[in-house]
DNA sequence: TATATAATTCAACGTATATTGAACTACTTC
DNA sequence: GAAGTAGTTCAATATACGTTGAATTATATA
């Protein structure tokens, strides 16, 4: 009885993604580049972070799949980040799947004193 | 110059509710709450999990909003959880609004080789 | 070739937190 | 009142991870 499972999603996967989100610095490095900031340097001045750090939290978000990274084509000591488009899409989708009110159903106790007062439960889940 | 800031998003607030949402079995537990399970023990035959185990990670969810406790009415020893509807309701809104790829704008560097190249930059803008 | 620069990698540290078992609280039932 | 039950709290442990400074890599310039 599988009941009311979502279809193709992983909660391990749905976590480790949120986990990598939920770092408060990496939300600002995201919101920069959302805004179209791209390179270590100006995350750094704007952040006021070390480009160690920084290289450190953009690594965690590139292999999350989240931000994309390729080096300047005339100066390859210089990398340009950016938001990967596609991966955001997935995301918010799956999040707003998984925790989607809409998703939540009835109490239905399968224990407990309200157990055997099951058909007040079902006159409940009738009404909504 | 706040540029494309997003009006009332707090990142802190935003970073550590993702904190408290990734975590796997913190995500089972959401899950079966919204099928409609509602007590400790339930959820422990279920998950397999020890009672005091899922005691801490209820009350992260409590901490943060996103679960409701009662006690039972005749019988006060059992605890009933369900889900926050108003609380998951914003918390897609805020997540969808910040992660939402039409934020995504153009690349604007303002340092590195392409910097010089701002007027192309522009024109990119210009063309979206 | 030597120096400078942008970024990454490495090692070390401190803190936060998931997990476990035991003790405890509140309540019910016998 | 004694025993049992549902759940919580506590103390201890282990692990994960953000942060820092130093070393390293790769590239460009003088």
């Amino acid at each position: 009885m599988p009941t009311n499972e979502l279809p193709h999603i992983d909660l391990d996967i749905l976590a480790g993604l949120l986990k990598v989100l939920s770092e408060p610095k990496r939300l600002l490095i995201i919101n920069l580049l959302m805004e179209g900031v791209q390179c270590n340097c100006e995350i750094g001045d704007r952040l006021q972070l070390s480009p160690n750090l920084i290289s450190h939290h953009v690594r965690v978000l590139r292999e999350a799949g989240i931000v994309n990274v390729e080096r300047d084509a005339t100066d390859a000591r210089w990398v340009y980040y950016s938001i990967n488009r596609q991966a955001l899409g997935k995301l918010i989708k799956t999040f707003g799947g998984f925790f989607d009110p809409v998703r939540i159903r009835p109490r239905h106790p399968n224990c407990g004193p309200q157990h055997s007062l099951d058909a007040v439960a079902e006159l409940d889940a009738a009404a909504q």
